[in-house]
DNA sequence: TTCCCTTTTGTGGTCAGACCACTATCTCTG
DNA sequence: CAGAGATAGTGGTCTGACCACAAAAGGGAA
């Protein structure tokens, strides 16, 4: 995508790259389809295999594609697997890190239920819907929901129209999925009643509802954690 | 980061960069300082070289290595560099994903504006100030000033104390860059007058003036592309 | 001396080909 | 028909060689 920030000659790896995604646009590949073995595609491209390689773990490492082993690579459409792209490995306060990303969340998924209401159709309502039930049977039945739950808010920053959303929130969640554990005791009625009061409001297309509802719910969220920091790996919080 | 959200076993990769991380953390290397070679560190590791180079890979494009050919690998603290880190690249509609860009960090930046004139202390004014008069000398002697004014929008997020800003910011930044030219005409003027009013609005610990005077300078950017985008390689709009 | 050009050295970049480890499938056996 | 085992295909890792680039060292001309 950059090529045009310096003027240096790209490198094998970068050309490789380039051609990847070339590929894939002319070979009109879709989400979840599979490119051809490592082999082949080094042939095709005219590079050696660990160039390759390298280009795909790339690609992989910025989400375009998912790398399987023994079984492929993959083209990936989906929002945000990739492990840790804005850099917050190196990040020693965790426990300050784990507050900025929920502050955040504050910060930017009110307004994308804002602009869901705003712009979703009814399919798009019908797919919360789904989700918002399914998240709710979890909790019910004792199962773990927590991936659902982030299923259920992704969808909302898909339906919000910003192409940006779906991509960034996914990443938020997965950095916070590392502090926190599976919503526990009380605190699964109101998420229960929250995700309902949110979709709601985004199925009357009512946006101030839905910014208050979504702002609610992250509101309740943050202070659990506050007062009842449920932590996996609690080591990382003091390294 | 994120071993723990899957239970596979860890591949040499991955323990590499674990251990590469705790490289740097026992070695107490800062910004910009340099590891050992690629030779001398895969020994060091008891990988081979290209498990080694794979996993600096991977730790560049996160943003916490720079890699410099013929140079060496440095340690970069620094925030945002890495290209493409949310994975637009794939994203065909370019002029959209423009559009979203810009409208995301209007969504975003003021409220960093906000938080900024909250929690700035003189040092953090200092730079701001020193960045906000460099930019205006760019546009006065007729420099390129896009770069310099992405770090005064960058220390601005800094300063909000919120973790998150400046990693994400710089990311969104670059690839509105592709997209922008260098301000010109009359919009110079403006962009000095409205930094101006950003500048002071955070001195004076006015958190409400530094939310409008950032929402009204990005506004007139957005406003400019929509009735007159200047385009690098027009050729990724239509793409 | 001072400057510029050449050489040297050390670094990351690329290559080739071999073998390992995992996954899904097929096949044989009970 | 179900399960255990063999098999083929994939990505993962290793080795060691050579290439390309950037910075530093050296040497000659003004």
């Amino acid at each position: 995508m950059y090529p045009y920030h310096g003027n240096h000659k790209p490198s094998a790896v970068e050309s490789a790259m380039k051609e990847i995604i070339d590929y894939i646009g002319n070979e009109g590949l879709c989400d979840g389809e599979r490119l051809p073995n490592e082999r082949e595609l080094s042939e095709l491209l005219h590079v050696s295999r660990s160039t390759l390689r390298e280009a795909l773990q790339r690609l992989s490492s910025r989400n375009v594609l998912e790398i399987r082993r023994g079984v492929g690579t993959f083209v990936s459409y989906k929002h945000g697997v990739a492990d840790d792209p804005l850099g917050f490995t190196l990040i020693r306060d965790k426990k300050r890190l784990a507050r900025d990303l929920l502050e955040f969340r504050i910060l930017i998924e009110p307004r994308a239920a804002a602009l869901a209401a705003q712009n979703a159709n009814e399919t798009d309502i019908a797919e919360l819907a789904y989700l918002c039930d399914s998240v709710d049977d979890l909790i019910r039945s004792g199962n773990p929901h927590l991936e659902r739950d982030q299923e259920f808010h992704t969808c909302i920053a898909r339906c919000s129209g910003n192409i940006i959303m779906p991509k960034l929130l996914p990443i938020i969640h997965g950095s916070i999925g590392v502090f926190i554990a599976e919503t526990g005791g009380q605190l699964r009625e109101e998420t229960m009643r929250t995700h309902r009061a949110i979709l709601n409001a985004i199925r009357a297309h009512d946006g101030t509802a839905a910014y208050d509802a979504m702002y609610l719910h992250l509101i309740y969220n943050r202070d659990r954690f506050r007062s009842d920091p449920i932590l996996l790996g609690g080591e990382y919080l003091t390294k």
